[in-house]
DNA sequence: CCGAGTTATTGTCGAAGTGACAATAAGTCA
DNA sequence: TGACTTATTGTCACTTCGACAATAACTCGG
C-alpha cells in the first residue's frame, strides 16, 4: 500500500478515461409513427479501431494532464454535439477489471443534458462563405449518430460496459427529474407547463395528470409565471413561464449538488 | 482527443488513487462531558512524508493493477481499522488540477460505515501466544487516530482537499440516512428502535420525536420485530428488532443502488 | 408492597401533500 | 355559432407527518 517510485507507479496505475452520457429531447420517432410526444435521445460514436471496432460506444477519451474531469466531459460533449451542456454532472467511476479486453481502464463517467436548439456554445456565427461549422460536419459524420435512449437493441449492443452505464444514467436522470427542477434544462428560457410536463413524461416514461402536475410545479422553486402567452396554437393559448433559479448552465467544479438516497 | 501511443498516454494520464471516508458511531465524548448519546467519528492517518507531512489525511493509496475500485477502498478500510465495512459505497471522483502540490492526482473516494464491535472481518482468533493482531497494532499506532466527524478544527486542517471531501461525505450520509434503511448498519443484528433513533439523531444532528420515528420505521421495509426484549435496563424493556433485508454487508461491484435528486 | 420516576409504545388531531376527476375558460375550425 | 381541443381551476378522499397526549412496563427507594 506504499508508493513505489514514479515509473513503477505509472506502470501499475490503470489508464484513466472520461466518458459522457448525453441526453437530448427530440420529437421525431424512429419509425414511421407520428408520435408528437418528444422522447429521449442520445448520441453515440462508432468505434473505428479495436476493441469493439464498428460498434457504437459512448463519447469519451483520455483525461488530459491539464484538464479537469468536468472539462474533459464538456470536451466530449462538444466534440460529439457541438453544443454546450445545459446540465453536466458526474455519474459514477467505473473500475471493473475486465471492462476493456486488453488494458485496464478506469472510466469516470458524466451525464449531460443539452438543448439542441440552443445557440449558446455553438461555434461563432455560420461563416457565410463556405467552410462548414463543426456542427454541420457532425451532421454528416457517419461515425456520430443519435439513437432513442430506450432502444434496447441499440443500447444492449454497445461496446465495453456502456450498456450498463447508459441504464444507470437513465435511472439517475429519472430520479433527478422526479425531485428537482432539472426538467427546464431541456427547454428554452420561456416554456409552457405542458412542455415541462412533456419532459417529465419523456423521462419518467409515463403519463401524468395535468392538473396535479401543475399544482406540483407551483410548489417548485424557481418556476415563475410571466404575463406572456404562447399564441399561434390551435387552441387556448397557454401561459409562458420562466426559470428564475441559478442561471449557471454548467455547475462549477466539484459542484456536489446532487443528493443520494437509498430506496431499497 | 485521440489516443497517442501507450507511453505517451501514460505520461499524460494523471495518477489515480482511492481514498475512503470511514464512519463509526462512538459513545465517548472527546472532553470530560459524559454525553451518553453516541456521535459520529472517523479515523485519520497522519502523513509521514511530504506534501502535508505531519497533517492528518483520509486513508488512501494508489489503485493496484488487479484491484477493483471497491477492493481498494476495502483495503483502505482494513488497513486503517482492521474491520470489514458494514456499508461501502462510492462517493465521488475528485479531479481538480491543484489537489496536490506536485503531481496531478485524481482520487476516487468511497465512504463506509463500520461497526467497531463487529467481529466479522477481524483477524482470526487472537493467538494466545503473543504476536499482536492487526487491530491491536493499530490501537497503538500514533499515526492512526479517531476524531469526531464534526470537529471542525480537525476537519478543516486536513491535508489536500480532504476537508471538502469529508463535508461532502457527511452530507451524503445524512441524505442516505434520511431516506433509507442504512442506519441499522451501525448496529448489531438485534437492536431496539431507540438505538436506531440514536443513530439517526447522531447522523442528522437533531432530536427526533420517538413516536413519529417509530411510525416511520414501521413503514420502512426490512425492519422486523422479534419477540425478544432487551432486559437488564433500568426501565421498561424495549422490544428487539432485526433487519431482514439484503444481508450482504458489502454491495457488489458497481452496485449503483444509490439515488440522486436535486433539492436546489 | 407501593408509588415515584423513567423509558417504551400507542393513539389522536390538524396541517399539508397527492391521485382521481369534475368543471370551467379560451382559443381554433368547419 | 357550435363542436372540439387544450388550458386552468376546483373538489374530494386518502395518506403523510409533526406535535403531543395517554397508556404500559419496568426499576428503585422507601
Amino acid at each position: 500500500m506504499e508508493f513505489a517510485n514514479v515509473s513503477e507507479r505509472q506502470a501499475m496505475s490503470p489508464e484513466l478515461a472520461v466518458s459522457t452520457v448525453i441526453f437530448a429531447l427530440r420529437d421525431e420517432a424512429d419509425d414511421g409513427e407520428a408520435v408528437g410526444r418528444p422522447t429521449l435521445w442520445l448520441p453515440l460514436i462508432r468505434r473505428t479501431r479495436e476493441p469493439y471496432r464498428g460498434q457504437w460506444a459512448l463519447p469519451g477519451g483520455p483525461l488530459g494532464a491539464r484538464q479537469t474531469l468536468q472539462d474533459a466531459a464538456a470536451a466530449n460533449l462538444r466534440a460529439t454535439t457541438g453544443l454546450a451542456p445545459s446540465h453536466l454532472e458526474q455519474l459514477y467511476a467505473f473500475g471493473g477489471l475486465d471492462r476493456s479486453p486488453a488494458h485496464r481502464v478506469v472510466s469516470i463517467v458524466y451525464w449531460a443534458l443539452v438543448r439542441e436548439d440552443d445557440e449558446q456554445g455553438t461555434e461563432a456565427a455560420p461563416d457565410a462563405g463556405g467552410a462548414p461549422t463543426h456542427r454541420e460536419r457532425l451532421l454528416k459524420d457517419p461515425n456520430v449518430a443519435w439513437f432513442p435512449a430506450r432502444d434496447d437493441a441499440v443500447i444492449e449492443a454497445l461496446a465495453f460496459d456502456h450498456a450498463e452505464i447508459v441504464r444507470y444514467a437513465l435511472w439517475r436522470l429519472r430520479n433527478k427529474v422526479e425531485y428537482g427542477s432539472i426538467a427546464h434544462r431541456f427547454l428554452g428560457p420561456r416554456f409552457t407547463l405542458a412542455q415541462v410536463q412533456e419532459v417529465y413524461e419523456a423521462v419518467l416514461d409515463r403519463r401524468l395528470d395535468a392538473a396535479n402536475f401543475r399544482r406540483h410545479l407551483r410548489g417548485a422553486p424557481g418556476i415563475e409565471a410571466t404575463d406572456e402567452y404562447l399564441h399561434g396554437g390551435k387552441h387556448r393559448p397557454p401561459r409562458l413561464y420562466r426559470y428564475a433559479g441559478d442561471t449557471a448552465a454548467v455547475p462549477q467544479e466539484n459542484t456536489n449538488t446532487e443528493e443520494q438516497r437509498d430506496r431499497s
